[in-house]
RNA sequence: GGUCCCAUCGUCCAGUGGUCUAGGACACCGCCCUUUCAAGGCGGCGACACGGGUUCAAACCCCGUUGGGACCGCCA
């Protein structure tokens, strides 16, 4: 089931939970019940708050909303001891006010399933807000009507949570309600070693999912946070990594979020692909060179196997594509590499009808120059290639001057 | 500041008292292959935070120290 813990109206709209929606099913990842919003269920919170008030664990609290950042500590409980009639007279001029749980335990111990049993004085945290000053519950208390009702069993979340399940174990045992098992599992940090952040330079799923990235090689990449039990060798789809989970398995301490490794899953994603598949999603990209050979695409697919295995997903394929079809700024030591049989060799390929401009043809006959000319080939294809790209690297020469075309390359090799 | 959580290579994970001169993956370095760069193959560098216990034996158990993190909202 999904369920949308929507009830701060300035942090919750119907467009977010669309792109959350999005980023899950694109993931892979698809709630098989129902789909569920806090904001429909407002009333089921209100008799359970009732309850908790005529059971006597909730007060109504009138100090302004929190003093402004900050953390000075706990609510001091200022309100708890207020005389009922003093409540009543308050409430009835219409005086605004929230509820709070009065916690009053001194040593309240919950079992986290891997940590074991966590014991807390919940009075240090002091009493809290059960529902604000409109009416509307907060996530703390939503959260624990919710799961009672929708006989949820496991509570796994991040430890960021586990000072808040104190207050929602006192909550349960007010109501007489069964507990879930807790699981608070370790959260993702940066290369700071803080809480991921935008400002840390964390992307939502949705960009990297623009920017090419498969889902499953996201999803294999976040599996190995933390836990053992991920196949580090390949990308393995959700479904077979929820059958080798085991949630016993997840390690205590929090992982760094490192890029590179991600990326690792994101070549060996790629590399799974097809050429064939990804020239069709990167035609476009080749029909940008002028001189485009005809229907033949053997040689760009070749091209585009070349890059591949170091691309970890669709944008750094085009990227690296483009960056093999454009003329790099030169500099003086590359510029001047043009030789004397420079022109003889224009001549040679300018002879090659474009019918028969491919990476074998073109092969042939930069070997046969060489032999001729009895050029060593680190000097002839360096040269050759630094008067062509404008660095001294890069994908096999004939097959780029294949891609390339025939217009472009006599374009280039004359002009230098 | 208070409360709590955590602690093995740079990073992610193995390791649950002897099989650990600590294993794998990513990164890095080298070699091979190759006209170049990648990719691939082979190899290398590299860690049990520190100090006390317990034990015949400790990366593993206990205590302390140090370090890192989270939380302290009428956010979730």
């Amino acid at each position: 089931m999904l369920r949308f813990e929507d009830t701060d109206s300035e942090r919750s709209s119907r467009a977010f939970e669309e792109s959350i929606l999005d980023d899950l099913l694109w993931l892979g990842i698809n709630p098989d019940g129902e789909i569920s919003r806090q904001t429909e269920r407002l009333e089921r919170y209100v008799e359970i708050l009732f309850r908790l008030e005529r059971d006597g664990f909730v007060y109504p609290c009138f100090c302004p909303a929190a003093p402004d950042k900050e953390g000075h500590g706990p609510y001091p409980g200022t309100c708890r001891n207020i005389p009922p009639d003093e409540r009543r007279g308050r409430i009835e001029s219409g005086e605004s006010f929230c509820r709070r749980f009065a916690a009053l335990a001194s040593g309240l111990t919950f079992r986290d399933r891997l940590r074991g049993d966590l014991t807390f004085d919940v009075r240090l945290g002091g009493d809290f807000v059960l529902t604000r000053a409109d009416g509307t519950p907060t996530y703390t208390f939503a959260v624990v009507v919710d799961d009672h009702d929708f006989k949820v069993t496991h509570v796994i979340r991040g430890e960021e949570h586990i000072p808040n399940t104190p207050r929602q174990e006192l909550i349960y045992r007010a109501l007489g309600w069964e507990v879930p098992e807790w699981v608070h599992i370790p959260m993702v940090l940066d290369s700071e070693r803080h809480k991921l952040s935008k400002r840390s330079g964390a992307i939502s799923v949705s960009a990297y999912r623009d920017d090419g990235w498969s889902a499953e090689a996201l999803v294999s990449y976040m599996a190995t946070l933390s836990w053992s039990g991920a196949p580090t060798d390949k990308v393995s789809s959700p479904d077979e990594l929820a059958s080798l989970f085991d949630i016993d398995s997840v390690a205590l301490d929090s992982p760094v979020h490192d890029p590179e490794r991600m990326r690792h899953f994101g070549r060996l994603s790629m590399r799974s692909v097809s050429c064939e598949k990804l020239l069709g999603e990167l035609g476009e990209a080749f029909s940008r060179i002028a001189d485009p050979p005809d229907e033949i695409d053997a040689d760009r697919a070749a091209l585009l196997g070349e890059l591949l295995p170091e691309c970890a997903s669709r944008r750094e394929l085009s990227d690296s594509l483009a960056r093999a079809f454009e003329i790099a700024p030169v500099d003086d030591e590359l510029g001047n590499e043009r030789t004397a049989w420079m022109d003889d060799l224009l001549d040679r390929l300018a002879a090659l009808p474009s019918q028969e401009w491919f990476t074998m043809s073109i092969k042939n006959i930069l070997k046969k120059f060489q032999k001729e000319r009895a050029l060593e080939g680190k000097i002839f294809y360096h040269a050759l290639r630094a008067t062509l790209t404008g660095r001294d690297h890069g994908a096999p020469l004939a097959l780029l001057m294949a891609c390339l075309g025939r217009k472009i390359v006599i374009e280039r090799l004359g002009k230098r």
